[in-house]
DNA sequence: GTGGCTGATGTTTGCGTAAACATCGTGGCG
DNA sequence: CGCCACGATGTTTACGCAAACATCAGCCAC
């Protein structure tokens, strides 16, 4: 019937692929099987309509036949597009980065598209920059940022222009789309569960001065104390670890009038329990302690810590959506997204030694 | 010259890709603006020798001024490989599986690999088995599996044929390439320290069942004792959760004869900390508790956690390596590699109250 | 000087897919 | 009866790159 000449292959058979001696079929090879063209195959794999039913079957049987997959490479190229996302991360050592990311690969699933991750060894800019420049001829349609973002200096990092970026952490609503916690809602609430509790005013395990979460839980700490006119006692700063929480509640803990403090994260708040344990002061007897985050540990620490739930799993599903939605240039292109937070009650908070104002 | 049809753009500049509407240079233009052939252009991007040095230079002068980037769908349509790792997981909740992947990560970017990220939400082997054949339409040359892999079960799952895999945390070592701790000599080492202390014998506060590192930890503790002539006392089981350790500690802290415990991970061990101090049951002078991982907390436990230390970066590096020596082909296809544990010896053990045998 | 060799470069081709366009039969309708 | 619309399917083409092959100049040896 058909022509000589054509996509008959030197055998007819399946074709074995260059390279790894693989053996792949292709759409051309399902399509001589099921005795259709190629563009049937193709209409049938993308579920196009406009095909017979009876056809579609004997496609669908053929591919099954022969194993058939689409070829991702093929299809990226002929689309333009990879369906894949790119995370740019500098740590998972913490645990909001992972916990962020897992919830990216799980949405980002969910819609159709793969997540790649781009580690960024040292955060320094020029590391930064390097990472986005290779970026470039990375499969990826889209990034996700999850990043402290003064590295992001728009003056010096150029974003490939045709990729759409979303930044987590960060301030740059103006620059960039940004989802995050809303860190300063959630310190409001911890600092205000304090003051409730009767304390005089409450002191601050701040993170890195150079992290922009870190930043704003200090600022929104002070803005809660100065809005309830409260003095506000020097700041005590750690770098996340709970070592650094320890050697911090060392200091904290020689503070005679220290009856609660909020810690910036989980962790420093673990190694702040210690030195007031080794201390001797109680808590929350003597001095009260709440976190942020929320980690799974924070139940199980000594006492069971109070603190702000961070949720995550939200935070990486509207990622997911806002990089979708920049991509198909339908909703804002700019902005912030804030996802709030949940006070946790356990058992590290309680009214000051004086007793305070009672609530029930 | 030429014939008529071929390359040459509508305008003969840069072409604006269909789709996103972004703007790509392609070798195409990169040869005409440097006077070359679009195959010369190819040799310079991939670093081939015999292209004359001044015939170089105009074109990475051409390219840099493009901003040409290569494309990676074309290229891995062409060469037949992606240049991409694929990583299953199951959860990125334990410290472990995440330490893992970030070292992935970075040993795959060391070696010119990207990582794309493959979430399995549960771990049924329906699930298990539906990532492995949406795998083959990815764009993966490789797989580095990080599970428990009961699920691996080669009856049930088939794995696409040219795809590499590399399993984390199995003992499936005689079907597939394994990388993983050395759970076996970490543990006798961990029960080890417990009897030269002079404690009499070791409880175990266990992982899941389902879980091999869990089960081979177990194995491991019981050999150990049973290899010393120490009777095996009930093993108590938790989920890995700190929350789960806090209720098997409750049941622990009653046995009147339990002087040392071996916690299969720190979690757990943080979690039984809690309930022997709820006890009343002091650590390390009543009862001696020893972890497994070293998470970065574990020295700010109270007290400090004397626990094994796992190089999770050694292990991702290693699957790193093997994977990419399976599709080079080259090397042992098989068989299982044990990356050794260390002993971090901080506080919380001790000889058990009666004063055993003092070492020094 | 002629043949063959080497190094540098150009030309052709095809990877697997899917958009755009072409074809072909069928059935409705003036 | 003839024309057109329409649904179903086939054919052509191009995505960007790189292997394979072709070309071509310069040079050496005999």
């Amino acid at each position: 019937m058909g022509p000589a000449g054509g996509a008959q292959g030197p055998d007819g058979a399946v074709r074995r692929a260059r390279g790894r001696g693989r053996t792949t079929a292709s759409m051309a090879d399902v399509a001589r099987l099921a005795g259709v063209s190629s563009q049937t195959v193709s209409r049938v794999s993308n579920g196009y309509a406009g095909v017979n039913e009876e056809t579609r079957q004997q496609v669908l049987a053929a591919m099954k036949e022969l194993g058939y997959r689409p070829n991702s490479a093929a299809r990226a190229l002929k689309r333009g597009e990879f369906r894949t996302i790119g995370v740019i991360t500098f740590t998972l050592s913490t645990t909001g980065n992972v916990r962020t990311l897992e919830a990216i690969a799980t949405s980002a699933a969910a819609e159709g598209y793969a997540v790649t991750l781009l580690p960024v060894a040292v955060p320094t800019t020029d590391e930064v920059r390097g990472a986005f420049s290779r970026l470039e001829e990375l499969a990826v349609d889209a990034v996700i940022v999850i990043m402290e973002v003064h590295l992001l200096d728009a003056a010096t990092v150029t974003l490939p222009p045709h990729v759409q970026v979303v930044v987590v952490d960060s301030d740059a609503g103006s620059h960039y789309t940004v989802v995050d916690t809303d860190q300063s809602g959630g310190t409001r609430t911890a600092v205000q569960h304090l003051l409730d509790l009767g304390h005089l005013t409450v002191y601050h395990l701040a993170g890195p001065e150079d992290s922009f979460a870190a930043q704003r839980r200090a600022d929104a700490w002070r803005g809660a104390l100065t809005d309830a006119g409260r003095p506000t006692p020097p700041v005590v700063r750690g770098d996340w670890s709970a070592e650094s929480g320890y050697h911090a509640g060392l200091e904290l803990a020689a503070q005679e009038d220290c009856t609660a403090v909020f810690a910036a994260n989980d962790q420093m708040a673990l190694g702040l329990l210690r030195a007031l344990h080794e201390r001797g002061r109680r808590v929350p007897e003597d001095v009260s302690v709440i976190g942020f985050d929320d980690i799974p540990e924070a139940g199980s620490f000594l006492p069971p810590l109070t603190t702000l739930h961070q949720d995550f799993a939200e935070v990486g599903r509207l990622c997911v959506q806002a990089v979708l939605r920049k991509m198909r240039r339908d909703g804002p292109q700019r902005g912030t997204t804030l996802v709030p937070t949940r006070l946790v009650l356990r058992d590290s908070t309680a009214p000051p030694p004086g007793g305070g104002r009672r609530e029930s």
